[in-house]
DNA sequence: AAATAAGTGGAGGAACATCCTCAACTAATC
DNA sequence: GATTAGTTGAGGATGTTCCTCCACTTATTT
Protein backbone atom coordinates (compact mmCIF):
# COMPACT_ATOMS: atom_id res chain seq x y z
CA UNK A 1 0.00 0.00 0.00
CA UNK A 2 2.97 2.14 0.23
CA UNK A 3 3.30 4.50 -2.13
CA UNK A 4 6.72 4.35 -4.72
CA UNK A 5 8.93 7.26 -3.73
CA UNK A 6 9.04 10.15 -6.04
CA UNK A 7 12.18 9.87 -8.94
CA UNK A 8 14.66 12.08 -7.26
CA UNK A 9 13.54 10.86 -3.72
CA UNK A 10 14.17 7.61 -4.34
CA UNK A 11 17.78 8.99 -5.70
CA UNK A 12 18.20 10.58 -2.57
CA UNK A 13 17.29 7.58 -0.42
CA UNK A 14 20.06 5.72 -2.20
CA UNK A 15 22.18 8.24 -1.58
CA UNK A 16 21.49 8.11 2.17
CA UNK A 17 22.10 4.19 2.20
CA UNK A 18 25.36 4.18 0.52
CA UNK A 19 26.82 7.51 2.46
CA UNK A 20 25.61 5.76 5.92
CA UNK A 21 27.06 2.21 4.79
CA UNK A 22 30.59 4.27 4.13
CA UNK A 23 30.13 6.06 7.54
CA UNK A 24 29.73 3.49 9.40
CA UNK A 25 32.05 0.91 7.80
CA UNK A 26 34.80 4.56 8.68
CA UNK A 27 32.98 5.27 12.24
CA UNK A 28 30.81 3.13 13.34
CA UNK A 29 27.07 3.31 13.84
CA UNK A 30 26.63 5.64 16.32
CA UNK A 31 28.02 8.57 14.38
CA UNK A 32 25.60 11.42 14.05
CA UNK A 33 22.87 11.20 11.43
CA UNK A 34 24.07 15.23 10.73
CA UNK A 35 27.27 13.42 9.63
CA UNK A 36 25.76 10.94 7.45
CA UNK A 37 23.09 13.93 5.45
CA UNK A 38 26.39 15.61 5.01
CA UNK A 39 28.02 12.96 3.14
CA UNK A 40 25.46 12.01 1.12
CA UNK A 41 25.36 16.01 0.35
CA UNK A 42 21.70 16.26 1.71
CA UNK A 43 19.92 18.05 4.68
CA UNK A 44 19.43 16.54 7.50
CA UNK A 45 16.29 16.97 7.43
CA UNK A 46 15.98 14.51 4.50
CA UNK A 47 17.41 12.04 6.16
CA UNK A 48 15.27 11.53 9.34
CA UNK A 49 12.35 12.17 6.77
CA UNK A 50 13.71 9.23 4.51
CA UNK A 51 14.54 7.40 8.15
CA UNK A 52 13.06 8.53 11.10
CA UNK A 53 15.25 6.69 13.85
CA UNK A 54 19.04 5.70 13.18
CA UNK A 55 17.66 2.23 13.87
CA UNK A 56 15.80 2.16 10.65
CA UNK A 57 18.84 3.02 8.90
CA UNK A 58 20.94 -0.45 10.81
CA UNK A 59 18.19 -2.43 9.66
CA UNK A 60 18.27 -1.74 6.03
CA UNK A 61 21.79 -1.73 6.15
CA UNK A 62 22.98 -4.81 8.01
CA UNK A 63 20.98 -8.14 7.75
CA UNK A 64 22.04 -8.99 4.68
CA UNK A 65 25.60 -8.66 6.09
CA UNK A 66 24.85 -10.60 8.91
CA UNK A 67 23.02 -13.21 6.62
CA UNK A 68 26.61 -13.42 4.44
CA UNK A 69 28.47 -13.90 8.16
CA UNK A 70 25.83 -16.90 9.15
CA UNK A 71 26.27 -18.16 5.96
CA UNK A 72 29.80 -18.40 5.87
CA UNK A 73 29.56 -20.46 9.14
CA UNK A 74 27.38 -22.81 7.27
CA UNK A 75 29.56 -23.39 4.53
CA UNK A 76 32.66 -23.67 7.44
CA UNK A 77 30.52 -26.83 8.67
CA UNK A 78 30.13 -27.84 5.71
CA UNK A 79 34.27 -28.04 4.65
CA UNK A 80 35.42 -31.16 4.62
CA UNK A 81 38.17 -30.72 6.79
CA UNK A 82 36.52 -29.47 10.40
CA UNK A 83 39.71 -27.28 11.37
CA UNK A 84 40.00 -25.58 7.92
CA UNK A 85 36.20 -24.95 8.25
CA UNK A 86 36.27 -23.46 11.60
CA UNK A 87 39.40 -21.07 10.25
CA UNK A 88 38.59 -20.58 6.93
CA UNK A 89 35.20 -18.95 8.63
CA UNK A 90 36.88 -16.95 10.92
CA UNK A 91 39.46 -15.49 8.64
CA UNK A 92 36.42 -14.17 6.55
CA UNK A 93 34.25 -13.02 9.20
CA UNK A 94 37.48 -11.02 10.81
CA UNK A 95 38.53 -9.96 7.38
CA UNK A 96 34.49 -8.52 7.21
CA UNK A 97 34.94 -7.05 10.23
CA UNK A 98 38.36 -5.78 9.48
CA UNK A 99 37.21 -3.56 7.19
CA UNK A 100 33.62 -2.38 8.15
CA UNK A 101 33.42 -0.95 12.17
CA UNK A 102 29.59 -0.72 11.90
CA UNK A 103 29.72 -4.28 11.49
CA UNK A 104 31.46 -5.01 14.57
CA UNK A 105 29.13 -2.69 16.20
CA UNK A 106 26.07 -4.88 14.77
CA UNK A 107 27.70 -7.88 15.31
CA UNK A 108 28.36 -7.50 18.87
CA UNK A 109 26.24 -5.01 20.67
CA UNK A 110 22.83 -4.84 20.96
CA UNK A 111 22.26 -1.41 21.30
CA UNK A 112 21.54 -1.63 17.26
CA UNK A 113 19.60 -4.12 15.63
CA UNK A 114 16.63 -4.82 17.29
CA UNK A 115 14.50 -6.40 14.69
CA UNK A 116 15.76 -8.66 11.76
CA UNK A 117 19.20 -7.61 12.81
CA UNK A 118 18.57 -9.29 16.03
CA UNK A 119 17.15 -12.25 14.88
CA UNK A 120 19.93 -12.68 12.40
CA UNK A 121 22.25 -12.05 14.86
CA UNK A 122 21.05 -14.94 17.25
CA UNK A 123 21.34 -17.41 14.68
CA UNK A 124 25.21 -16.81 14.52
CA UNK A 125 26.52 -17.82 17.91
CA UNK A 126 25.09 -21.65 18.03
CA UNK A 127 27.18 -21.93 14.41
CA UNK A 128 29.97 -21.01 15.87
CA UNK A 129 29.91 -23.25 18.70
CA UNK A 130 29.22 -25.79 16.38
CA UNK A 131 32.23 -25.17 14.44
CA UNK A 132 34.43 -25.95 17.70
CA UNK A 133 32.17 -28.92 18.59
CA UNK A 134 33.12 -30.61 15.05
CA UNK A 135 36.90 -29.59 15.72
CA UNK A 136 36.98 -31.54 18.73
CA UNK A 137 35.55 -34.62 17.95
CA UNK A 138 38.37 -34.58 14.79
CA UNK A 139 40.48 -34.00 17.82
CA UNK A 140 41.77 -30.92 16.53
CA UNK A 141 41.01 -28.14 19.07
CA UNK A 142 41.80 -29.03 22.32
CA UNK A 143 39.09 -31.03 24.44
CA UNK A 144 39.11 -28.46 27.22
CA UNK A 145 37.98 -25.45 24.80
CA UNK A 146 33.97 -24.88 24.68
CA UNK A 147 31.99 -23.61 22.00
CA UNK A 148 31.56 -19.85 23.34
CA UNK A 149 35.71 -19.44 23.23
CA UNK A 150 35.70 -18.63 19.52
CA UNK A 151 33.03 -16.29 20.53
CA UNK A 152 35.53 -14.40 22.68
CA UNK A 153 38.74 -14.95 20.42
CA UNK A 154 36.92 -12.72 17.92
CA UNK A 155 35.72 -10.28 20.44
CA UNK A 156 39.17 -9.91 21.58
CA UNK A 157 40.02 -9.57 17.93
CA UNK A 158 37.82 -7.12 17.64
CA UNK A 159 38.81 -4.95 20.05
CA UNK A 160 42.82 -4.91 18.84
CA UNK A 161 40.49 -4.09 15.00
CA UNK A 162 39.35 -0.90 16.88
CA UNK A 163 42.74 0.41 17.98
CA UNK A 164 45.18 -0.78 15.38
CA UNK A 165 42.97 -1.33 12.10
CA UNK A 166 43.16 2.39 10.97
CA UNK A 167 47.65 2.15 12.35
CA UNK A 168 48.79 -1.47 11.19
CA UNK A 169 45.96 -2.80 8.66
CA UNK A 170 46.18 -6.35 8.55
CA UNK A 171 47.74 -6.85 11.88
CA UNK A 172 44.91 -8.59 13.18
CA UNK A 173 45.77 -11.99 11.15
CA UNK A 174 49.29 -12.07 13.59
CA UNK A 175 47.13 -12.33 16.82
CA UNK A 176 44.35 -14.23 15.27
CA UNK A 177 46.72 -17.07 14.36
CA UNK A 178 47.89 -16.71 17.82
CA UNK A 179 44.90 -17.57 19.41
CA UNK A 180 43.89 -20.26 17.04
CA UNK A 181 47.44 -21.39 17.76
CA UNK A 182 46.09 -21.87 21.36
CA UNK A 183 43.18 -23.25 20.53
CA UNK A 184 44.54 -26.01 18.48
CA UNK A 185 47.89 -26.89 19.95
CA UNK A 186 47.91 -25.46 23.91
CA UNK A 187 48.07 -28.06 26.36
CA UNK A 188 48.21 -25.71 29.46
CA UNK A 189 44.70 -26.51 31.44
CA UNK A 190 42.35 -23.70 31.30
CA UNK A 191 42.31 -22.11 34.78
CA UNK A 192 38.81 -21.21 34.45
CA UNK A 193 35.62 -22.35 32.76
CA UNK A 194 33.75 -20.62 29.86
CA UNK A 195 31.29 -17.90 30.88
CA UNK A 196 27.69 -19.37 31.13
CA UNK A 197 25.84 -18.59 27.96
CA UNK A 198 23.87 -15.54 29.73
CA UNK A 199 27.02 -13.95 30.52
CA UNK A 200 28.39 -14.39 27.19
CA UNK A 201 25.48 -12.15 26.47
CA UNK A 202 26.12 -9.56 28.90
CA UNK A 203 29.32 -9.60 27.51
CA UNK A 204 29.15 -8.52 24.11
CA UNK A 205 25.85 -6.36 24.47
CA UNK A 206 28.01 -3.48 26.41
CA UNK A 207 30.42 -3.16 23.20
CA UNK A 208 30.38 0.34 22.61
CA UNK A 209 33.44 1.66 21.77
CA UNK A 210 34.46 4.92 22.43
CA UNK A 211 33.13 7.88 19.56
CA UNK A 212 35.11 8.23 16.67
CA UNK A 213 35.90 12.13 16.22
CA UNK A 214 34.58 13.05 12.05
CA UNK A 215 37.76 14.30 10.09
CA UNK A 216 36.14 16.89 8.63
CA UNK B 1 59.05 26.04 50.43
CA UNK B 2 55.93 24.92 50.01
CA UNK B 3 54.04 25.67 53.64
CA UNK B 4 52.60 22.86 54.90
CA UNK B 5 48.78 22.35 54.72
CA UNK B 6 46.66 23.29 57.61
CA UNK B 7 45.50 20.26 59.69
CA UNK B 8 41.96 19.42 58.14
CA UNK B 9 43.16 20.51 54.67
CA UNK B 10 45.99 17.90 55.06
CA UNK B 11 43.06 14.79 56.03
CA UNK B 12 40.78 15.94 53.40
CA UNK B 13 44.09 15.67 50.42
CA UNK B 14 44.45 12.06 51.73
CA UNK B 15 40.64 11.70 51.27
CA UNK B 16 40.67 13.27 47.81
CA UNK B 17 43.41 10.67 46.88
CA UNK B 18 41.31 7.57 48.29
CA UNK B 19 38.63 8.87 46.83
CA UNK B 20 40.47 9.23 43.34
CA UNK B 21 42.02 5.87 43.44
CA UNK B 22 39.12 4.40 44.05
CA UNK B 23 36.99 5.89 41.48
CA UNK B 24 39.47 5.63 38.80
CA UNK B 25 39.68 1.83 39.89
CA UNK B 26 36.51 1.54 39.27
CA UNK B 27 35.34 3.64 36.09
CA UNK B 28 38.67 4.49 34.74
CA UNK B 29 40.65 7.51 34.77
CA UNK B 30 38.50 10.03 32.91
CA UNK B 31 35.48 10.03 34.77
CA UNK B 32 34.28 13.39 36.03
CA UNK B 33 36.32 15.56 38.69
CA UNK B 34 32.83 15.67 40.14
CA UNK B 35 32.73 12.32 41.19
CA UNK B 36 35.29 12.37 43.07
CA UNK B 37 34.35 14.81 45.47
CA UNK B 38 31.27 13.44 45.96
CA UNK B 39 32.60 10.19 46.36
CA UNK B 40 35.17 11.85 48.89
CA UNK B 41 32.43 13.62 50.80
CA UNK B 42 33.70 16.87 49.55
CA UNK B 43 32.77 19.68 47.31
CA UNK B 44 34.14 19.47 44.12
CA UNK B 45 35.87 23.27 44.83
CA UNK B 46 38.47 21.40 47.85
CA UNK B 47 39.61 19.18 44.99
CA UNK B 48 40.06 21.71 42.36
CA UNK B 49 42.03 23.42 45.14
CA UNK B 50 44.42 20.31 45.91
CA UNK B 51 44.42 19.26 42.33
CA UNK B 52 44.12 21.24 39.41
CA UNK B 53 44.04 19.71 36.78
CA UNK B 54 43.05 15.70 36.28
CA UNK B 55 47.15 14.81 35.62
CA UNK B 56 48.05 16.06 39.11
CA UNK B 57 45.96 13.21 40.77
CA UNK B 58 47.18 10.74 38.18
CA UNK B 59 50.83 11.58 38.66
CA UNK B 60 50.04 11.48 42.44
CA UNK B 61 48.49 8.28 42.49
CA UNK B 62 49.91 5.93 39.64
CA UNK B 63 53.91 6.33 40.05
CA UNK B 64 54.23 3.53 42.50
CA UNK B 65 51.87 1.64 40.43
CA UNK B 66 53.59 1.48 37.65
CA UNK B 67 57.08 1.34 39.51
CA UNK B 68 55.65 -1.56 40.91
CA UNK B 69 54.48 -3.72 37.13
CA UNK B 70 57.96 -2.56 36.31
CA UNK B 71 59.36 -4.46 39.41
CA UNK B 72 57.36 -7.74 38.36
CA UNK B 73 58.98 -7.77 34.75
CA UNK B 74 62.60 -7.55 36.42
CA UNK B 75 61.32 -10.48 38.82
CA UNK B 76 60.88 -12.37 36.00
CA UNK B 77 63.84 -11.28 33.84
CA UNK B 78 65.51 -12.82 37.07
CA UNK B 79 63.58 -15.68 37.50
CA UNK B 80 65.63 -19.22 36.86
CA UNK B 81 63.13 -20.67 34.44
CA UNK B 82 62.51 -18.20 31.46
CA UNK B 83 59.28 -19.29 31.21
CA UNK B 84 57.77 -19.19 34.46
CA UNK B 85 59.28 -16.01 34.43
CA UNK B 86 57.56 -14.55 31.97
CA UNK B 87 54.05 -15.73 32.69
CA UNK B 88 54.52 -14.65 36.35
CA UNK B 89 54.74 -11.39 35.12
CA UNK B 90 51.90 -11.69 32.98
CA UNK B 91 49.73 -12.55 35.82
CA UNK B 92 50.60 -10.46 37.90
CA UNK B 93 50.74 -7.60 35.51
CA UNK B 94 46.85 -8.57 34.34
CA UNK B 95 45.48 -9.28 37.74
CA UNK B 96 46.39 -5.56 38.56
CA UNK B 97 45.08 -4.36 35.50
CA UNK B 98 42.09 -6.27 36.26
CA UNK B 99 41.33 -5.16 39.69
CA UNK B 100 41.92 -1.44 38.34
CA UNK B 101 40.83 -0.24 35.20
CA UNK B 102 42.44 3.29 35.77
CA UNK B 103 45.46 1.28 35.93
CA UNK B 104 44.61 -0.21 31.98
CA UNK B 105 44.30 3.62 31.29
CA UNK B 106 47.58 4.89 32.45
CA UNK B 107 49.59 1.58 31.20
CA UNK B 108 48.12 1.99 27.78
CA UNK B 109 46.94 5.46 27.22
CA UNK B 110 49.00 8.72 26.51
CA UNK B 111 46.42 10.55 27.15
CA UNK B 112 47.12 11.01 30.86
CA UNK B 113 50.31 10.98 33.05
CA UNK B 114 52.51 12.80 31.02
CA UNK B 115 55.45 13.39 33.38
CA UNK B 116 57.22 10.99 35.61
CA UNK B 117 54.27 8.56 34.78
CA UNK B 118 55.31 8.49 31.06
CA UNK B 119 58.59 7.76 31.88
CA UNK B 120 58.12 4.78 33.97
CA UNK B 121 55.85 3.54 31.35
CA UNK B 122 58.52 3.61 28.80
CA UNK B 123 60.65 1.74 30.56
CA UNK B 124 58.15 -0.94 30.47
CA UNK B 125 57.63 -2.24 27.25
CA UNK B 126 62.07 -2.91 26.51
CA UNK B 127 61.79 -4.89 30.00
CA UNK B 128 58.84 -7.38 28.58
CA UNK B 129 60.21 -7.66 25.10
CA UNK B 130 63.05 -9.40 26.83
CA UNK B 131 60.73 -11.65 28.66
CA UNK B 132 60.33 -12.87 25.56
CA UNK B 133 63.79 -12.95 24.24
CA UNK B 134 64.97 -14.86 27.01
CA UNK B 135 62.14 -17.40 26.59
CA UNK B 136 63.18 -17.99 22.61
CA UNK B 137 66.69 -18.27 23.37
CA UNK B 138 65.38 -20.64 26.14
CA UNK B 139 63.46 -22.53 22.83
CA UNK B 140 60.22 -22.27 25.05
CA UNK B 141 58.04 -19.50 22.99
CA UNK B 142 58.18 -20.15 19.01
CA UNK B 143 61.25 -18.40 17.14
CA UNK B 144 58.34 -15.87 14.56
CA UNK B 145 57.45 -14.49 17.97
CA UNK B 146 58.85 -10.83 19.00
CA UNK B 147 58.91 -8.76 22.09
CA UNK B 148 55.88 -6.50 21.07
CA UNK B 149 53.23 -9.64 20.58
CA UNK B 150 53.45 -9.39 23.94
CA UNK B 151 52.40 -6.46 24.45
CA UNK B 152 49.65 -6.68 21.92
CA UNK B 153 48.79 -9.83 24.16
CA UNK B 154 48.22 -7.97 26.74
CA UNK B 155 46.41 -5.24 25.31
CA UNK B 156 43.94 -7.91 24.33
CA UNK B 157 43.27 -9.23 26.97
CA UNK B 158 43.00 -5.73 28.51
CA UNK B 159 40.10 -5.24 26.29
CA UNK B 160 37.80 -7.98 27.13
CA UNK B 161 38.74 -6.83 31.01
CA UNK B 162 36.95 -3.76 29.73
CA UNK B 163 34.16 -5.47 29.09
CA UNK B 164 34.42 -8.95 30.93
CA UNK B 165 35.80 -8.20 34.22
CA UNK B 166 32.57 -6.99 35.71
CA UNK B 167 29.97 -9.63 34.59
CA UNK B 168 32.49 -12.67 34.65
CA UNK B 169 35.35 -11.75 37.00
CA UNK B 170 38.93 -14.05 36.47
CA UNK B 171 37.87 -15.42 33.48
CA UNK B 172 40.64 -13.37 31.74
CA UNK B 173 43.10 -16.30 32.51
CA UNK B 174 41.33 -18.62 30.34
CA UNK B 175 41.99 -15.94 27.23
CA UNK B 176 45.33 -15.59 28.65
CA UNK B 177 46.41 -18.91 29.14
CA UNK B 178 44.92 -19.44 25.72
CA UNK B 179 47.22 -17.01 23.97
CA UNK B 180 50.10 -17.62 25.76
CA UNK B 181 49.95 -21.27 24.73
CA UNK B 182 49.71 -19.74 21.04
CA UNK B 183 53.02 -17.94 21.96
CA UNK B 184 54.62 -21.10 23.31
CA UNK B 185 53.29 -23.82 21.41
CA UNK B 186 51.96 -22.64 18.27
CA UNK B 187 53.54 -23.72 14.98
CA UNK B 188 51.42 -21.41 11.84
CA UNK B 189 53.62 -19.35 10.56
CA UNK B 190 52.72 -16.21 11.64
CA UNK B 191 51.19 -14.23 8.52
CA UNK B 192 52.52 -10.67 9.18
CA UNK B 193 54.83 -8.96 10.59
CA UNK B 194 54.48 -7.49 14.05
CA UNK B 195 54.24 -3.81 14.24
CA UNK B 196 57.12 -1.43 13.87
CA UNK B 197 57.68 0.17 17.68
CA UNK B 198 56.65 3.24 16.47
CA UNK B 199 53.00 2.33 15.36
CA UNK B 200 53.27 -0.16 18.42
CA UNK B 201 53.10 3.13 20.59
CA UNK B 202 50.31 4.87 17.92
CA UNK B 203 48.39 1.87 19.07
CA UNK B 204 48.21 1.68 22.44
CA UNK B 205 48.05 5.49 22.74
CA UNK B 206 44.61 5.51 21.29
CA UNK B 207 43.71 2.80 24.47
CA UNK B 208 40.17 5.15 25.26
CA UNK B 209 37.28 3.15 26.67
CA UNK B 210 33.99 4.44 26.35
CA UNK B 211 33.28 6.58 29.72
CA UNK B 212 31.27 4.41 32.34
CA UNK B 213 28.28 5.43 33.91
CA UNK B 214 28.79 6.24 37.27
CA UNK B 215 26.25 4.54 39.49
CA UNK B 216 24.83 7.10 41.83
C1' DA C 1 38.88 35.67 72.65
C1' DA C 2 39.50 38.30 68.85
C1' DA C 3 41.81 38.80 64.62
C1' DT C 4 43.68 36.78 60.68
C1' DA C 5 44.59 33.56 57.44
C1' DA C 6 43.38 29.25 55.30
C1' DG C 7 40.14 26.29 53.58
C1' DT C 8 35.37 24.76 51.92
C1' DG C 9 30.95 24.12 49.35
C1' DG C 10 28.27 23.71 45.52
C1' DA C 11 25.10 26.63 42.61
C1' DG C 12 25.48 27.99 38.34
C1' DG C 13 27.81 30.25 34.07
C1' DA C 14 30.48 29.00 29.89
C1' DA C 15 31.49 25.90 26.39
C1' DC C 16 30.45 22.35 24.00
C1' DA C 17 27.74 18.15 21.74
C1' DT C 18 23.75 16.12 19.91
C1' DC C 19 19.25 15.65 18.35
C1' DC C 20 15.52 16.74 15.53
C1' DT C 21 11.81 20.07 14.07
C1' DC C 22 9.69 23.34 11.10
C1' DA C 23 8.64 27.13 7.98
C1' DA C 24 10.31 28.85 3.82
C1' DC C 25 11.82 27.08 -0.31
C1' DT C 26 12.35 24.02 -4.77
C1' DA C 27 11.21 20.44 -7.97
C1' DA C 28 8.50 16.71 -9.99
C1' DT C 29 4.24 15.27 -11.74
C1' DC C 30 -0.42 15.62 -13.43
C1' DG D 1 0.38 26.29 -13.84
C1' DA D 2 -1.57 23.94 -10.08
C1' DT D 3 -0.79 20.55 -6.98
C1' DT D 4 1.67 17.72 -4.30
C1' DA D 5 6.01 15.81 -2.68
C1' DG D 6 10.35 16.70 -1.23
C1' DT D 7 14.38 19.46 0.56
C1' DT D 8 16.93 22.51 3.50
C1' DG D 9 19.69 23.89 7.46
C1' DA D 10 19.43 27.35 11.04
C1' DG D 11 18.33 27.08 15.52
C1' DG D 12 15.60 25.62 19.85
C1' DA D 13 15.70 21.94 23.24
C1' DT D 14 18.29 19.08 25.89
C1' DG D 15 22.18 17.20 28.01
C1' DT D 16 27.12 16.92 29.53
C1' DT D 17 31.24 18.46 31.51
C1' DC D 18 34.23 21.62 33.33
C1' DC D 19 35.63 24.84 36.71
C1' DT D 20 35.10 29.49 38.99
C1' DC D 21 33.62 32.39 42.59
C1' DC D 22 32.33 34.21 46.95
C1' DA D 23 29.66 33.76 51.09
C1' DC D 24 30.63 30.86 54.67
C1' DT D 25 33.31 27.81 58.10
C1' DT D 26 37.33 26.40 60.57
C1' DA D 27 42.11 26.46 62.12
C1' DT D 28 45.86 29.06 63.81
C1' DT D 29 48.13 33.07 65.68
C1' DT D 30 48.55 36.81 68.80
Amino acid sequence: MTKPLRRDAEINRQRILKAAQEVFAARGVDVMLDDIAHHAGLGVGTVYRRFPTREDLVEALFDTRLEEIVGWAEDGLRHADPWTGLTEFVERATAAMAADRGLRDIAFSRAYGRRRVAEIREMLAPRVEALVTRCQEAGVVRADAAGVDLVLTQFMVAALLEYAEPIAPGLWRRYLTLLLDGLRFGTTPLPVPPPEVENMDRIAENWRPPRRPSAD
